[in-house]
DNA sequence: AAAACATTTAAACGATTGCTTAATTGATTA
DNA sequence: TAATCAATTAAGCAATCGTTTAAATGTTTT
């Protein structure tokens, strides 16, 4: 084994051109076809990272027909009042739950029910697992 | 103000009983049930967690009706070959896709279509954003 | 068998994340 | 208006994540 060091140059760079492979692959041609279908999920992992807190996602299902204040979700989750407060802030920042005032309280719910139905595939996914 | 630090540690410290708010609080009662409702959703976040990376959404959806090579992947992506193939063990390991070796190369393709789903969920909530 | 190629693996690193503690703000009550 | 309560904000820190570089593995070709 020698040339290592070239070898790895070669093999690690991004590559901007389409001739990565040198042997016949079958996806050669249409390449630019496929970099063209991938721009349709960009931007989709941003709603993805969101529910990939299991805090928030629990926030999501709590809020969802329910309208509960942040000690509420706090003392249910068994967390502390900033860290529930940090996700909030989070959720609402991509209008996932809006609030309102009532006295002391803060009283947050669902800003949009369409977000459950995301969590509802991912229940049946989860379920086809076992 | 006074005695900061003492409230303070009433406030931030996790409470695994249901007296948080000193106030009436609506859901007091149902606390017990809330609580018990949100396992429903526990675990859920880590199918979310794989999603919640650009690269991973974009391969899952690449493979979708298609067969690629690492080096494909990698070409269209115009990523380095090591964080492709990081990626794809990763999916490989929630079962999300399968890989065939012909000769020098590996190809790829979803091993469950189901994930599709909550791709095309993700983006029917996207569209509704605007 | 040696060289070439596709892929994987390992180690290291820089950036991000989610929590904690501490302090602050906003509102109500005594 | 002072004290109390709910919530937010800020700073700091440990853990996790995704990348890179470097080396190794598996397969084919010469």
């Amino acid at each position: 084994m020698e040339n290592t060091e070239e070898r790895n140059k070669i093999n690690n760079n991004k590559i901007n051109n389409e001739d990565l492979c040198d042997d016949f692959c079958p996806s050669a041609g249409n390449i630019e076809k496929l970099r063209e279908k991938v721009v349709e999920v960009a931007g989709l992992s941003e709603i993805f990272k969101v529910l990939g807190d299991e805090t928030r996602t629990k926030i999501l299902y709590l809020l969802f027909n329910n309208k509960l204040c942040v000690c509420d979700i706090a003392s249910i989750l068994e967390m502390s009042l900033p860290a529930v407060s940090h996700h909030l802030r989070l959720l609402k920042a991509f209008r996932l739950v809006k609030y309102a005032r009532e006295g002391k309280m803060v009283y947050y719910s669902l800003d949009d029910d369409h977000i459950i139905n995301l969590i509802r595939e991912a229940q049946e996914h989860f379920a086809e697992e076992r």
